[in-house]
DNA sequence: GATACTGGTTTACGTTTGTATACTAGTATA
DNA sequence: TATACTAGTATACAAACGTAAACCAGTATC
């Protein structure tokens, strides 16, 4: 973002620019699409059951949470635990790799709530 | 985040855990999929014309290049503007707005490259 | 005249995402 | 016995996302 020059230097500018593309493509393999993040949220502020976790994050369906879950666990941010009671509960909770998205969550927070701010106060300028 | 209550206490955490989410779903409706961050992290890097970026974002097609800038101009992050020579050239630069995700995008980079790290140096653990 | 550049659009297609509904089994309640 | 809870899975389907390739006009180069 520092290296402005006034002509513009094509070839260089595509190396910073791909250099700087690659670790974002890395994130956002994992972090991408509707669900993953407001999952990572939910069990930010509390480790939660399957249903629990599904009346939180509304507008998922089972079978997406599902899929996504398997997806997060996988990547080892979220971890599954089976407890032995009956009916048998699964219990979803945050794991330390997750809890070091914080920083991009609460960035992605930010971001959100000003934007929000300025369709509500500001909306003929967006 | 900081609300750790001993005794869960399902509703009071369920509000927090929504209201958490909220202002990231509004964050997420703009960027999420796969190519709006890295359009607009090369823009950052430098303006450019559609074929400069159709080769600095590394595997998109022209189809989704201007579906996407559509999108981001629409949301008021990108500008574009066409100036009258021959051939006619069309330059896309990213706007006061889009700037402002920079914190945004810079935490995921940081992100992205600890887990890049993680994955090459200890990737039984990922 | 043929080729390649410009900024896209069109067509046809495959994959992923998402929805609704029904279903499993084991336990508790009415 | 019937119902509802637990944590999902199975099925069928629609919509969104994404891809490859061809195509447009207007200009410049070979």
């Amino acid at each position: 973002m520092e290296a402005v020059i006034e002509k513009p230097v094509i070839k260089q500018d595509r190396n910073l620019c791909i250099t700087h593309i690659l670790p974002i493509r890395d994130a956002l393999d994992i972090l991408s699409g509707k669900w993953k993040i407001p999952i990572i949220v939910a069990l930010c502020v509390h480790k939660r059951r399957f249903k629990e976790l599904h009346r939180d994050v509304q507008g998922i369906t089972a079978k997406m949470l599902s899929k996504e879950l398997k997806e997060l666990e996988m990547n080892k941010l979220v971890k599954r635990t089976v407890h032995d009671t009956s009916p048998v509960t699964v219990e979803y909770s945050i794991t330390e790799y997750g809890h070091s998205l914080t920083p991009v969550i609460n960035e992605l927070r930010d971001w959100g709530m000003k934007h929000r701010d300025k369709i509500i106060y500001h909306p003929e300028e967006v």
